[in-house]
DNA sequence: TGTACATCAGTGAACGCGCGTTCACTGATGTAC
DNA sequence: TGTACATCAGTGAACGCGCGTTCACTGATGTAC
């Protein structure tokens, strides 16, 4: 590979981390594409010699960050003991820290409603990412026949999309970090006390 | 009051209406100005007749929606068994019915993202809305001190916006029928088995 | 009751701005001989 | 190795379009005498 091809495959990884932390912090339609060029330290006009269009980047960086954020969520979860590890993920997930740095978090909360309204292309890549999620949490559940560890993992999925949407849509108010607690304990107790 | 003035009472109400149609189907972005007048039969020019600006209209939008579907979600929830009634509230709400008639439905899971990075106006209507959504459900749990009903209804009511947010997200897939069924089969077990 | 004037909801075109996209150009890198 | 030409990532300005908002105007309704 060449300096030249190099140096442009560089430009394309910083472009998609620039795109990831936009997508992240303001959606899809708030992710303007001079201001994800401007944070990869580039100018407008060279974006379209890396994506077709707008829409092809969002794609793109959909499932990029799906991918990436799993396999950060699930960091060393085989260490813990298998009945902990739900639990753990849980609490990654629905902390203030989470919603805090919502740049550097799970893409989905910022993301699932503009999608209902979007580009299928777009639903698609959505669609994959929360598959694999929901699969990935699942498999982290003791296999007891009879009970639907995979319900319990869509179910899950969508209480921390859910909760962590509405806590950052109150961030400021007591009821935010309410949320939040409400939720983990609500999901905690689900993994272990329900049969489904 | 005047013919005139009834006449503008009207028109205002109208607008209302139509304002509350987009703003559910198409999010706060989506629900442009020009559209919400052609929905009331109106042009656009004529908008500023009646709100100062376009934040105004959704600000007052919110509370509307949020109380007009609050009374819909629980209408004729005393005459059931008390036991049953929280499970009515989510059996409704997760429904396939609401997820697909976007436009008369509850009017958070359109919003909830857009809201995050929105005017402050427009955050505490919701957050006053959402704050009496949960009281209410809250009121229809038997009083079991010690039970901390309140933040199961924050739970739950994370869960159902979650829940069809997810399910509009996916909607066209398989997952999304799951995801409804997932969702009120967990808030129903959660409503009835736990102690959180 | 009539008449002359005032009000103001609503019209429809225009304005300004921000966005995604295009395009002529540049200059560093690569290729051919 | 040097030299002449080709390539193409990136620049920066311009383009077109859609949006929220403004504004001169209209005509039905209301008010004063």
């Amino acid at each position: 590979m060449n300096a030249k091809q190099e140096r442009k495959e560089r430009s394309h990884q910083t472009i998609l981390e620039s795109a990831g932390r936009l997508l992240r912090s303001r959606g899809i339609v708030g992710a303007r594409v001079a201001d994800v060029m401007q944070g990869a330290g580039l100018t407008v006009g060279g974006f379209y010699a890396h994506f077709a269009s707008k829409d092809e980047l969002v794609s793109e960086v959909l499932h990029r960050l799906g991918a990436e954020y799993r396999e950060r969520l699930f960091t060393n979860i085989d260490e813990k003991p298998p009945g902990d590890r739900v639990t753990v993920v849980l609490k990654r997930y629905l902390s203030a820290a989470h919603r805090d740095a919502s740049d550097q978090g799970c893409p989905f909360p910022s993301i699932v409603g503009e999608v209902a309204t979007t580009a299928p292309e777009q639903r698609e890549a959505l669609g994959e990412e929360i598959g694999a999620l929901i699969e990935r949490l699942a498999s982290l559940m003791p296999q007891r026949p009879g009970h639907k560890t995979r319900t319990l993992a869509i179910g899950l999925v969508a209480l921390m999309i859910g909760g962590l949407s509405l806590s950052r849509a109150l961030r400021g108010t007591a009821l935010s970090d309410e949320v939040i607690h409400a939720c983990r304990l609500l999901g905690v107790a689900a993994t272990q006390g329900l049969d489904l």
